[in-house]
DNA sequence: TAGCAGGAAAATC
DNA sequence: GATTTTCCTGCT
């Protein structure tokens, strides 16, 4: 079906496309191309208008909203996370990104997946999964796939995952899909409740093992910012931490900041990983995942892979 | 709690 | 072409 969406609220089809959410949309010209919730939606934004096909009638306008939380009004969002010079500067640049609510359980799947892994890479990993577990559809000439749900990534063989490329990645995989798909999480649940509670949710042990392996603190913040209405969770990727250490010296104790530069290459603890969340969340307020949406983006933007390596000043090591 | 392995692909040298 | 890095977690 086709039809078309007025938007009233910022919003920026390309910068939340390209936020780094969501893995299943690619860009062909002028249209975006996303395989969601069992089916095809394209989309394409002329200033005000967010212009759409799909191959179902269930991805209708309805879908889209809820899918890009339109109807939230976001200007007074941005205005709240604006605490200082750093991320102003970012929400101006990429004015109008967004958080996406994707689907729980392939949001909670990707995330799993993306440790250690870089984009591309993570998006290769899940196109191999749908491809060979998904099931197949039609739409425009050309054939797509679904994001395989629990009960069959959780009966596939561990052989066939590592043959997606997913390396270590394949048993854990597995193990969540099973647990989910027995009833071990449930996802309603953790929209529930509040972001703390959800959390130890996620994270917590059950029966004296833990009920999701694979899912740590920033997995859980992922599941939680881009699928579950927790707003303030505030996921601590190495971008970020970069960012942090680099923009915000004053909310990062030292002994931390210390461990966050490029140069060293140690990694947060877990008890590092809750004080920086701590702190991060008490500077942004609840909108702290707004923040690091934006953070994201320009941490990616100034610092990544889009740039010949000559810009940032490595400051000559004192090794 | 610190240190390390884990697997493969992308980015960088 | 080799090395380093990659939206990290689990185990010891």
């Amino acid at each position: 079906m086709e039809f078309t969406i007025g938007l009233e609220s910022p919003f920026s089809l390309d910068y939340t496309l390209e936020s780094g959410q969501v893995f299943r949309w690619a860009r062909k010209g002028e249209w975006w191309y996303g395989e969601v919730s069992g089916g095809l939606l394209k989309a394409r934004q002329e200033g005000g208008t967010l212009r759409c096909e799909s191959s179902s009638d269930l991805l209708g306008s309805e879908f889209v909203r809820n899918y890009f939380r339109l109807d939230e009004d976001i200007e007074p969002i941005l205005a709240s996370i604006a605490k200082d010079k750093v991320i102003t500067e970012a929400v101006q640049k990429f004015y109008g990104t967004r958080l996406i609510r994707q689907d729980r359980w392939e949001c909670l799947a990707s995330f799993v997946l993306a440790t250690n892994a870089n984009i591309p890479r993570i998006k290769k990993m899940i196109s191999e999964i749908c491809t060979r577990f998904g099931e197949q559809f039609e739409f425009d000439g050309s054939q797509y796939h679904s994001f395989p749900g629990p009960e069959k990534l959780a009966s596939a063989p561990v052989a066939e995952l590592r043959e997606c490329g997913l390396g270590y990645r394949a048993p854990f995989l597995k193990r969540v899909a099973t647990s989910v798909d027995q009833g071990g999480l449930d996802f309603g649940e953790l929209v529930m409740r509040d972001y703390e509670e959800s959390r130890k949710m996620l994270l917590t042990k059950l029966f004296g093992s833990k009920l999701l392996l694979g899912v740590g603190p920033k997995v859980a913040d992922c599941v939680l910012l881009y699928s579950c209405d927790k707003d303030e969770a505030f996921p601590i990727d190495v971008w970020i931490a970069r960012e942090l250490s680099r923009s915000y010296p004053r909310i990062i104790p030292l002994q931390i900041r210390k461990k966050l530069t490029p140069e060293a290459k140690a990694k947060l603890t877990t008890g590092d990983y809750e004080k920086v969340s701590k702190s991060v969340r008490r500077h942004f307020g609840v909108y702290a995942g707004y923040a690091q949406l934006y953070l994201y983006m320009a941490a990616r933007s100034s610092d990544g892979p889009g740039r010949a390596s000559g810009g940032m000043a490595r400051s000559p090591g004192v090794s």
